[in-house]
DNA sequence: GCGAGATATTTGAATTTGCGAATATCTCGC
DNA sequence: GCGAGATATTCGCAAATTCAAATATCTCGC
């Protein structure tokens, strides 16, 4: 395989965010640590799903985890993540803001 | 269509970034506006992939635009992005130090 | 209005991705 | 070792994404 470019691992990084069972998973995981199954009660998505997205959280360095018994126990392997999502969310608002901004100024205009 | 939630927001955001092309064309415009030809000479992609990706990018509201006569002027449309990109690249550069380290005690150890 | 430079769009094939359903694996207490 | 709870994996398919190539559109100067 050739070698692959800082681009291509921002990329993966940023495909593996891209979904957003995936986001819900994280976010519950903002809170703390938390077991599987409390993820599945909290999003509500299927129990398989779950596991699923979180292997994929997991492959790519997103979160980490350890085994307390029956359990399993993730948590985001890395704080700046989270900063990273937040970020996303004040740009998504921002945009919106401006989106309603233009809507007011065209009723305005009739 | 149903109402689409903040997390389909923020997963559609992370995969228009989830590309290597585009991640590139954003990183170029981190240093000021650009011409689309002056982005198609500095990253070396063909131009209408770079017009295509700047399409998306743009659709998306992660650039902005203005003519100026021939030219289109691309520009980042929110500063708050080239911070979540910084914050990425360090979560890469953590992820690979923290490789290099488990490495090099596997070394350790023979 | 035409030619040339600059930018954008369309098309079709190849690859990747997400999902539901079924099933497998792990861990504990007995 | 077995059953039950908890978590993980596999499979087949539909849908989305990417790329290269061809082509279309816009803007200017003449």
């Amino acid at each position: 395989m050739s070698p692959r470019s800082i681009f291509d691992m921002q990329a993966e990084l940023c495909k593996t965010m891209g979904n957003a069972a995936r986001l819900q998973i994280v976010h519950t995981l903002r809170g703390g640590p938390h077991r599987v199954s409390d993820i599945v009660e909290v999003t509500g998505l299927a129990q398989a799903k779950v596991s699923q997205h979180l292997g994929v959280l997991r492959a790519y360095g997103i979160v980490a985890t350890k085994r307390e018994g029956k359990d399993v126990i993730y948590r985001i392997a890395n704080s700046k993540l989270t900063r990273v999502c937040d970020l996303m969310r004040e740009v998504l608002a921002e945009q919106a803001s401006e989106r309603s901004e233009v809507f007011e100024a065209l009723q305005r205009k009739g």
